[in-house]
DNA sequence: AATTTTGGTGAAGATTGTGTGAAGATTGTT
DNA sequence: AACAATCTTCACACAATCTTCACCAAAATT
């Protein structure tokens, strides 16, 4: 599940937006103004980001400004005026990724969204070492079926669906628990219980090498 | 240096675009078909494509179909037609990058390719020795990864992050721990231990001289 | 030059984080 | 209700890491 915040101060256009991204599977956090919602993100995970130039308390590019000082996250601007020297400003200068005008069509926002995140899509065609049907809710580990409890399945789709990343293990319970309410610690098991699947099915591989353990930081799956 | 491939049929448009890429240090190949340039990608390094729709022999949406059959390459699509849902289908079914329609300032053809490109700068293009991967918590000196325990990193992610500049040792504990009660003589150790990796990765390197000693006051990373 | 202050160094001890197995709690199923 | 599967918690062992300390070297002060 990928996260999106929406900056936008235009409630009409953000829940519109918001809609047709939950549709296709997106799950989406809404804010009308900047402060919020770079407060928002020191604190959850988020995937990408749609930022609304005008915004009540500080111009968007300033939040971008704000956004590019510590992190590389896909920013895709959304503007109410068609100049083309705030674009090139945005684009180069301040290193968004992508940038609609007004007015757009909320399909026209999903296929910008697509087109920034495709990298992180766990590809068929790459040489990934696993693979995940969403439907029947099943993963391959070498194209072997692995038996997973739920729980095992959500963790470890979501290391799958974001490979090379460090999660903490706050980040992970927050995203698979609905009641954020438990140890800490009941990570480290249902960890454990991966691993001891993937050996199960290729004995000869290093399970802590696949996924590996950020110490004092939490998990991250390798490709 | 970077290569960029231009396919497109209008002389007048093509030319105009080299000319500015190349002021900014770009370098140009340009065909006005699509079967030259497949056959031309084969056999060249290229690092992005700007690729018309309306071409003489083929549509460049096919193009991009073929191109997207063996690689990732970045590629902004430049179209006459201002239409949304060729948009659509370029960036989200066929995995273009990136959409521009015409006419458009040779200026904002930069700012896109610069924006797909950035990723790739980042490691060429800046002259620190030291890089951060926030996603993975690694930080790389010299390109090469350094194993450092999480301490250490947020030690080294500060002084990176603002270089050039004395931090107390006061400073740095308060920003790096989260309960402040703790001899600042401790931080004397992590820095000895930071520049020992330091010399395990660079033996040559003198690590006194990259993050050093404000006798009486802190240390400080120079650039 | 002697003294004092400050930082570097290595090692020892304290602390914390993680892997592990198992027990208890919870949930779902029959 | 009884049972099985699963989830969560816990205790322990071990290893990684952090902190402190004693000692020496370098710099600043007298």
């Amino acid at each position: 599940m990928q996260h999106i915040l929406i900056v936008e101060d235009d409630r009409t256009i953000a829940e519109s937006i918001s809609f047709i991204l939950e549709q296709d599977s997106f799950c989406c956090e809404w804010f009308d103004n900047g402060t919020e919602a770079l407060d928002y993100l020191d604190n959850n995970p988020v995937d990408l980001m749609l930022l609304d130039v005008g915004l009540p308390d500080m111009s968007g590019f300033d939040v971008l400004r704000k956004v590019r000082d510590e992190s590389d996250l896909p920013v895709v601007i959304i503007s109410a005026r068609d100049d083309e020297s705030d674009q090139v400003l945005a684009l180069e200068g301040l290193g968004a990724n992508g940038y609609l005008t007004k007015p757009f069509s909320p399909r026209l926002v999903v296929a910008h969204v697509r087109s920034q995140l495709r990298h992180n899509h766990t590809d068929i065609n790459s040489e990934s070492k696993f693979s995940i049907n969403q439907a029947m809710q099943k993963i391959s580990f070498h194209n072997q079926e692995l038996t997973l409890t739920h729980t095992e399945f959500k963790i470890l789709s979501h290391l799958i669906e974001h490979p090379n990343q460090v999660h903490t293990r706050e980040y992970l319970m927050k995203n698979i628990w609905d009641n954020p309410v438990s140890d800490e610690k009941t990570i480290n098991t249902h960890i454990k219980s991966i691993r001891k699947r993937l050996k199960e099915i290729d004995e000869s591989c290093d399970p802590q090498k696949i996924i590996l353990t950020n110490r004092g930081i939490g998990y991250s799956l390798i490709e």
